[in-house]
DNA sequence: ATTGACCTTCACATCAATGTGACGGTTCAA
DNA sequence: TTGAACCGTCACATTGATGTGAAGGTCAAT
């Protein structure tokens, strides 16, 4: 699928896709005519990476997350270097951080409809 | 406590705290010769503002919230608009999303470093 | 009285994420 | 063959969160 088709599908601007793409987040294959050229998954992918930036990641963080968390599927993880995992827990224990934050505030608005509507 | 102490009490810089209150998210006093005066508690407001800026929230969004989760402890909440009460039901649905989507990513990591170590 | 450590405002710089638009090529249908 | 609807790159603009630093006021200690 070609760009247009592609942001349409996503909500995300052709603008965007490529910023995404240089930022090393998606990738494209180019027709001859030099058109972008993307295979469905990216669509999933995309949507994927959207999640992760509105929920406050940099693309700098998404870039290092996503392939951990695509590779998934694959079973063949036969060696992992140390620093790499050293920085996926460091990048799981801020998310861990945020997520308690957001829980926080999110309980303390509950809690205020709570008093007010009861 | 001026604004040199407040700074080093969070950890955040004299400019930033100059914004935050340009943003209204925090107040200050003018003693006679202009300097700004903050109170004790200013310290824990300026903590959880950074708390929610790091989660991801913009000051916008945190000026919003703000109010309500301090006015917590005043029992005193006789009469809130609908309008009000449309708006934190969206800011907790939005916060709601935000966790979902670091969870699910943060658990993600979390399986794929128990492959990996496993 | 001077110096150093504060404070003020203001303005300009930067970075990331995003928009906008110019200028030009490709493709397809009328 | 021409025009619409795509696509490409490139560059400049904006917004929010921040840094940096200039020019000047205040104050306390020397």
């Amino acid at each position: 699928m070609r760009i247009g088709e592609l942001a349409e599908l996503t909500g995300v601007s052709r603008r965007l896709l490529r910023y995404y793409e240089e930022q090393e987040l998606i990738k494209a294959c180019r027709t001859e005519n030099g058109y972008r050229a993307y295979s469905l998954e990216t669509a999933d992918r995309v949507r994927q990476i959207r999640g992760l930036l509105d929920a406050g990641l940099s693309t700098r963080a998404i870039k290092q997350l996503l392939p951990c968390l695509n590779g998934s599927k694959s079973i063949d993880i036969p060696w992992v270097a140390p620093e790499t995992m050293e920085m996926l827990e460091r990048e799981r224990d801020g998310l861990t951080a945020r997520i308690d934050v957001l829980t926080r505030n999110r309980d303390a608005i509950q809690s205020y409809l709570d008093r007010v509507a009861g």
